[in-house]
DNA sequence: TCGTGGATTTACCAAATGGTAAAAATTCAT
DNA sequence: ATGAATTTTTACCATTTGGTAAATCCACGA
């Protein structure tokens, strides 16, 4: 029995679970949590329904699973803000990791939108713990910034808000985006020039 | 059969559609289209499940009906940006507009993005013959905003994009903002004071 | 008041779906 | 090689769910 509190997977467990929670990552991002179902899953993973479930409790488990795993990713660019850099190519570079992030982990993005967007049944928990005290932390350093005269004053919850709502659009609305952007063949660059710039005059002391 | 392309509909008729979509817009907006039931909407309705495919074809008809009605409401705010108005004032009032609508209609802020989220199967038709007309003309709208130099220089399309993220993220992310903000009194009005000044600092000239 | 057409309910159904038991196959240390 | 442990498959099951047929109810105009 691989699940519970047991001792070290075997390299066929790593392997079968890694494959799983990938194939989970593009089902569930695709259709959410309920319109996924454990055979797409499967048939996804080159694996039988059963064998998945010898793997994981339930179709509930794989979702926690990857949710939590998520979220170390997802908080990474928020962790590395740092409090002793310049403000503005501190802010700057971390609206640029959080776009370049939404281009290059488009499933991942929406998973989590996901989640949120039907009232983050399965992550309450986790965004309290995880989410919450980090982001208190960042705003109190915005904040410190802001009380320096180094940035423009700016409500630094509002910011964050923001620069989450306005990197992460790209990838949570990109069947918007490309019917109205049509055939450009470059928008992630358009669109980090967009928000540099914008960023950029607004944080302007 | 009132389905179909019949004549004029009764007033019973019009009561009970309006009660079966105002209930189905409750439960599509919270659990997404697979993961809302009939019996679900048929429940929150005060009606039968019969008695709601007697009015509606099935469950794709009731979301499509949705959807459709909602792209009017929605693309309002931005039919009203006057080309003619001045340029800052035109633009800060939409914000606003925006976001008013994020605060009272955020069941159809997330049924929409549910949508999009999951690759507008649904609801591509209505972007292209819709939305990107009117988008396509805005867009132009500002672009000559900027070639007579009453606003900065922005990408209009992606100006309207960061539009759109920062105000729908109050209603989308509610569940993660409502967390973050804790027990604020007045959390729109702040809300609306930060996207006043960034987006009044980003458009000047 | 009575009949007729629209509205509603009752009683279903077939398919999909999450999940399980147990047999079969495979891996692996000895 | 061989027996034990792990992994995978086969064959199911109970529930949920979108949908239907037909009987029943009811509003309303003549």
């Amino acid at each position: 029995m691989p699940d519970g509190t047991q001792k070290k997977p075997s390299r066929i467990q790593k392997r079968n679970r890694r494959k799983i929670l990938d194939a989970a990552l593009d089902v569930f991002s695709q259709n959410g949590y309920r319109g996924a179902t454990l055979d797409q899953i499967a048939a996804e993973a080159g694996l039988s329904k059963p064998n998945i479930l010898y793997y994981f409790q339930g179709k509930e488990d794989i979702h926690v699973t990857l949710l939590s795993q998520l979220m170390e990713t997802w908080l990474d660019p928020l962790v590395e803000l740092d409090p002793d850099g310049d403000p503005q190519t501190e802010i700057l570079d971390y609206v640029q990791r959080k776009l370049d992030m939404a281009r290059d982990l488009p499933r991942e993005s929406r998973l989590f939108a996901g989640e949120i967007l039907q009232g983050a049944p399965r992550m309450a928990p986790n965004l309290e713990t995880a989410l919450k005290p980090l982001f208190d932390e960042k705003c109190a350093v915005i904040s410190s910034w802001i009380d320096a005269g180094k940035i423009a004053p700016l409500d630094p919850q509002h910011l964050i808000f923001s620069i989450w709502a306005a990197t992460q659009h790209y990838a949570d609305f990109a069947a918007q985006v490309s019917v109205l952007v049509g055939a450009d063949t470059d928008s992630h660059h358009r669109a980090s020039v967009h928000l540099s710039t914008m960023f950029g005059k607004m944080l302007r002391p």
